[in-house]
Parts: structure tokens; sequence; C-alpha cells
RNA sequence: GCCGAUGUAGCUCAGCUGGUAGAGCAGCUGAUUUGUAAUCAGCUGGUCGGCGGUUCGAAUCCGUCCAUCGGCUCCA
């Protein structure tokens, strides 16, 4: 007998090699139909594994992660097992679930698929499904799992085998398709009812470019056909939020192809929307003992040589700029830290003044490849909201924290709830990425990771993900389709101020060298754009609307009156104008509301008898007629609330 | 950069198996002087992404280049 205790803590006696479908079933028939997969003593298990030893048992269903991530993975082997079916002789590279859904890769030989064969993958994946294949889980030595894929010619899995220890290999068979696979599965292809292929796309085979690319296929499945019909309603209310549609329909800024690929051009009321960030940005940062500084676009080859970026990136980069003079050549800047260094060396500096805090909106180019170019949220020029602080070794970690601070008041202030933080640390097995001495990246690295411990976020390490030059810490938010963008970034750097051999006289009259702390809040302003965009839908804060109010007369007789309230508007700071066209009110309402314009204030006979204007609110409707002063105060009160003790 | 798809008027899209382009919105002109999500009428506007090729004839077929989209790789 064994002892299973539940998630109640209750502890119940079965028989040794008991499944866990069977121990549902001793429960409910109800539980038994729908757990996906169980989770056993923190592993998760398929239903049908028999357990033989005192275990802590879970259920898991579609409401659980962990079940829905069984679903997924189980259907990635149904796609592949119909497209065997459809395409013999296929070969498979790995097919785990994703967030949403699943992919499988797949070497498809002589055959080019594209999005259009999907339904003929669906409709067979369907009719396997229908046939309720079990999964079947098998223990097999590494030599006959080597000699099941070598006979079958499939390179991948060998590759993958050969990476395996003997005694923990096992192969999943379900139908006619066997796949080396670690599991978990449903206990049969019986609950995948309703499918749908996404999105096809080459994927280099263990992600390395110079490997061979192979077909990824991304496919998503429900228990019910409701579920994928909402999914996919759903999907299709996110794309709407996309930046990209969002920046074109309401104006906020384009690409010219003559301008330049991935140089985005800001349009006027888009340039409104920056700058009322970067204006509070500098409110803030002000606040926090930051200078501003300014610095040009461009640099001597010397500085990037200084800094480690021309080595390191000289070849991935814009070429440089030359000039009349032999051998002399510049690079546009493509980071700002190199010329805060030489604003720190502009003198000689001592410990009293540290920490020393430079920041700038700087503006950088990187030439990024072509197939990476994405909206607002990759591009070849933008702007940080860079600073750069020099501090002692002791301050660093305080000064860590208010960066930290600044991060979640912006945050805060635009309602950025849902965000994840990540600590990239370097690769300690491939220390020829990284400049700078292993002493130097401890230190850096502890830094870090005790801030992140002392500011009690909810934080992710990944190794191998630090720039060259430091670890860093980033924050990390979700567009509207789920992809995640690095917004806020804070990197301790002890390798630049010694490239750059900076120093400060300590308070023994000797030399130290100082320590950097690169920041930038919002990471650029073109990529914080775009992801605010998605986020509000482009329904802005009022303190950050392009137009905050947009007076309609009723007809021409009430221009003037428009004109008047425009002026009055205008003269306490709150951004509108006037839709004098020749339209109706319903008209003028209508392009106001899609525009996303937060007041609406039509005028007409009596609003001009009376003083007042008729506020209509975006999404709300009307909200009456209000004395222009008055709306004048409301307004102002709207935007006071909204950013708290910051006056913009 | 790589894989796949897409590319028709400012925008959204139609155009079957090749017979030299069409709608709605926008814009312009006029009428209307309008009260909380589209007033009416007329008009302008496209060498169908570029370049080559096949054909009597190409938006439609083929090649190539460019751009966009979805991914991969990369991201100081």
């Amino acid at each position: 007998m064994v002892n299973i205790t539940f998630p109640d803590h209750a502890v119940r006696q079965f028989p040794e090699g008991i499944t866990g479908l069977e121990v549902a079933k001793s429960i409910s028939e109800g539980l038994a139909r729908n757990i996906l997969s169980v989770k056993v003593d923190n592993e998760i298990w398929d239903v049908s594994r028999p357990i033989k030893k005192d275990v802590e048992i879970k259920f898991l269903t579609w409401d659980d992660e962990g079940g829905k991530a069984t679903f997924w993975h189980s259907s990635a082997h149904l796609m592949a097992e119909a497209i065997e079916a459809i395409y013999p002789g296929v070969k498979f590279g790995i097919g785990p679930h994703i967030e949403n859904g699943f992919y499988y890769d797949i070497d498809f030989v002589d055959h080019v698929i594209s999005s259009e064969d999907f339904p003929k993958i669906e409709s067979k994946m369907l009719e396997l499904a229908r046939e309720k294949q079990t999964f079947v889980r098998k223990e097999v030595s590494k030599k006959d799992a080597l000699d099941y894929f070598t006979r079958k010619g499939d390179e991948y899995k060998v590759e993958l085998l050969q990476e395996l220890e003997d005694g923990q290999i096992t192969f999943y068979e379900s139908g006619r398709f066997i796949d080396l696979c670690r599991g978990p599965h449903l206990y049969d292809t019986g609950p995948i009812k309703a499918i749908k292929l996404l999105n096809i796309a080459g994927a280099y085979w263990r992600g390395d470019e110079t490997r061979k690319q192979l077909t990824r296929i991304y496919g998503i499945t429900f228990p019910k056909q409701k579920e994928l019909t909402d999914w996919l309603i759903l999907l299709e209310e996110a794309k709407k939020r996309d930046h990209r549609k969002l920046g074109k329909d309401l104006e906020l800024f384009t690409f010219s192809q003559k301008v330049g690929l991935g140089l985005p051009i800001w349009l006027p009321k888009g340039t409104i929307l920056r700058e009322r960030l970067e204006m509070f940005l500098r409110k803030v940062q002000k606040k926090a003992g930051y200078q501003p500084v300014i610095c040009p676009h461009i640099g001597s080859v010397e500085l990037y040589k200084t800094s480690g970026h021309y080595q390191k990136y000289g070849e991935s980069s814009f070429r440089p700029i030359t000039t009349p003079v032999p051998g002399e050549e510049f690079f546009l800047k493509p980071m700002n830290c190199p010329h805060h260094c030489e604003v720190y060396k502009s003198k000689q500096r001592s410990y009293k003044e540290l920490p020393i805090r430079f920041s700038e909106f700087g503006t950088v180019y990187r030439y990024e490849q072509s197939g990476e170019l994405h909206g607002l949220t990759r591009v070849r020029g933008f702007t940080q909201d860079d600073a750069h602080i020099f501090c002692t070794t002791d301050q660093v970690k305080e000064e860590f924290k208010g960066v930290i601070d600044i991060v979640m008041l912006i945050f805060k202030a635009l309602d950025f709830k849902d965000f994840t933080t990540q600590i990239s640390l370097r690769d300690k097995n491939n220390q020829e990425k990284y400049i700078g001495s292993d002493e130097n990246w401890d230190k850096a690295e502890k830094a870090i990771l005790e801030v992140a411990e002392e500011s009690g976020l909810n934080t992710v390490i990944v190794p191998g993900e630090a720039a060259f030059y430091g670890p860093k810490m980033d924050f990390l938010v979700k567009d509207a389709l789920g992809r995640k963008w690095q917004l806020g970034t804070i990197q301790v750097d002890y390798n630049l101020p010694e490239r750059f051999e900076l120093e400060y006289i300590g308070n023994d009259n000797h030399k130290h060298r100082p320590v950097m702390i690169h920041r930038a809040p919002f990471g650029s302003m073109e990529r914080f754009v775009a992801v605010l965009l998605e986020h509000t839908a482009g329904k802005f804060p009022l303190w950050l609307s392009p137009d905050q109010a947009i007076i309609l007369p009723i007809s021409e007789k009430y221009q003037n009156y428009a004109e008047k309230v425009f002026s009055l508007l205008n003269n306490s700071d709150i951004r509108s104008q006037i839709d004098d066209r020749n339209e109706k009110a319903g008209k003028k309402i209508r392009d106001a509301e899609l525009m996303k314009i937060p007041y609406m204030l039509i005028v007409g006979e009596r609003e001009e008898t009376e003083g007042t204007v008729s506020v209509r609110k975006h999404c709300e409707g009307d909200l009456g007629p209000r004395k222009i002063e008055d709306f004048i105060r409301f307004v102002n009160e709207e935007v006071t609330k909204e950013l708290g003790d910051i006056y913009l």
C-alpha cells in the first residue's frame, strides 16, 4: 500500500501501483473526466503512470497551467502524427508547449509547406484525436532509442539522444507516432476537440543560426470549440491595439522608405505625447538629483575603441563616417555612455561630489538586422532616456534602489501592473563575450542580486543575458499580442570607468575609481510609447493626450465663440483644437470619438449666450454644460490627480 | 541576415480560370447652417510595390529586387 497526500493534507491509502486516474476515479467520476495530468511530489506525471511510493498528489485540469501544458504538449504530438501521416519521411526536431499553445520544429525535407496546408493538417489532427489514441509511456535504453531513430533517419532525435543519459530515456507512443519525449501526456487524444494552426516560421535547429533552418508550425488547441472561438476573438481584439495601427490612426508617427528603414518619424501629435513623457521624467529626475547634459550624435572612432564598443560591434554598426582628413572616422553614437564618461572627465572629481548623475535624452543609432525591425519597438534610431550615475562602491546599492524607485514611479503613473523583472548575469562558460575582470563582474553581480533581494521585487535570474560590460536588471512588459519587450534597464558597470580611467579623489587624498550605473527607466521613448499605446489602446491619460479637448461648433455661426473658447483653453495650457468642418455635430462627435480625444466641447446657441461649453467625455458621453472656467479647473484637477505631486 | 506569407487610389478592401481596373471612407467643389457616434450631390485620384521575362495581350503566369507581416537568429 502507498500513502497519498492530497492538497488539503488528507492522507489516504491505495494499493501500490495505482495510477493518478484511478485515484481520481475513487474521488469522483467528474474529476476523473477532467484531469489532464497529475502533480506527483512536484513533478508532473501522466495520469496513467503507476504510483509506487508515498507521495503528495495534486490533480491538474484545464484550469491549471500544468494541465494546459500537458494538453498542448500532447497536441504537439498529435500534430506531428498528422504531419507524418500526410508527409511521410519528414524529420522532427522539438515540439514543446508554450505560453499559448505549442509548436513543432519539423524538417520537411523536399516539401515546402505554407499556411494553405493548415486545413488538411487540422482535419487530420481532428480525425486522429477522435480515435482517442492513448499515450503510452515506455522506458527505453539509450541503445534501443538510438537504433530506432537511426533506422528512421531522424538525425535531430539522434542528436538529442546522444546528450541524454542511459536510464532516463522515455518514448511516448500515440497511434502510429513514436517520439522521444520526457512527457507527461494526456491519457488519450480524446479531449483535444478544437484545433487551430496559427502560423509558420523558420527556426534554426537548436537556435543556432549556423545550423539548418527547420519549419516551425505554431498551433493552439482547446477542449471545447467555444474556447477556441473566444480565443480567436480575443486575438482579433488584441490586433486592434497594435501600436503600428494605432500610431497611424491617431497620427502619432510614421515611417518612410525614403528617410530610411527603421527610422521613426514623429508626427506633431506623437511629438506632444513624447514630450509630455520626457517632461515628466525630467521633473522626476530633477528631484532625484540628476543633471541634464547634451552630447553630439556622433563620436570619434577613438571614443568607441576606448569604450570597447568598436571591438564588440564595429562590424554590425552603421559604417563609420569619414571626413576629408585621411584616416579620420566618426561613428553615429550607438550608446551615450562613452560620451558621459567624457563629461565626467571634464574636470577633477572629489568624493564629496559623488554620486554624480548625468542624464540625457540621447538619440542613438544601431544597425539592426532588417528582419528584426518592428514598428516602434525595434528600430535603427531611437532616443534613450539615458543617465549614468558615477558613485563609490559603497553607494552602488542605494543608487540602484533609487533607480528602481523611478521605474516603479513611472509604472505606477501609467498603470503598468503586469511587468516582470529580469536579472541578467554573465555566462561563465563563455567568458570571451565579456570585457572586464572576474573580480569586477563578481562585485557587480553581487550588488544587483542583493538589491533585488532587498527590494522585494519578484525577479527572474537569467545567466548569459548580461551586457558585454556588466550585469543588468531589466523590466519587461508584454505587448498586445503577448510578446515581451524590455523597457526599463539598470546596469552596473565596473569596466567602463576602468577603460576611461575615471577617477575621484577620496577622503584619504588618494585616487579611486568610481562605479558606473547605466539606466533608462523608459528604455527608449520609441519602445515605451509603443507599449504604452498597446497598453492604453490609444486612450491616454489626460496629461498625455496630444489633444485634451476638441471644440465642436454646431454650425459656422458659432465659429467666433469656438475661437474664444479655444483661446481661453490655450491660455491655460490645455491642448485643444476646433473642428470647423462643415459637418453636423453627430459627425464631428463620431470622428472625435474615433480619434480618442478625451473631451468634446459642443458649442452652439445655448453655450454662447450662457458662456458655457457642453462637455462630452470620450467613451462615456454627455456630462452636460459647464462654464468655460469650470471646465479649465476640472481639467487641471484631473491632471493633478493623475500625476500626484509631479507638476508639469 | 534566414524561413514563409503578403504588396491594387491617402485608408480599408473587391477584381473567377490572363482580354489594358472597381467600392466604401478620406480629399476637393457645391448645396445644407446643422445639438451628442456618419447630411446630400458632383468631382478628383491608381503606368495594380520596382525591374525583367512568357504571351497577340499581364494586376492576374514566371524570375528577380524592394518593402511589409509572422517567426528564427541578433539586440551595446
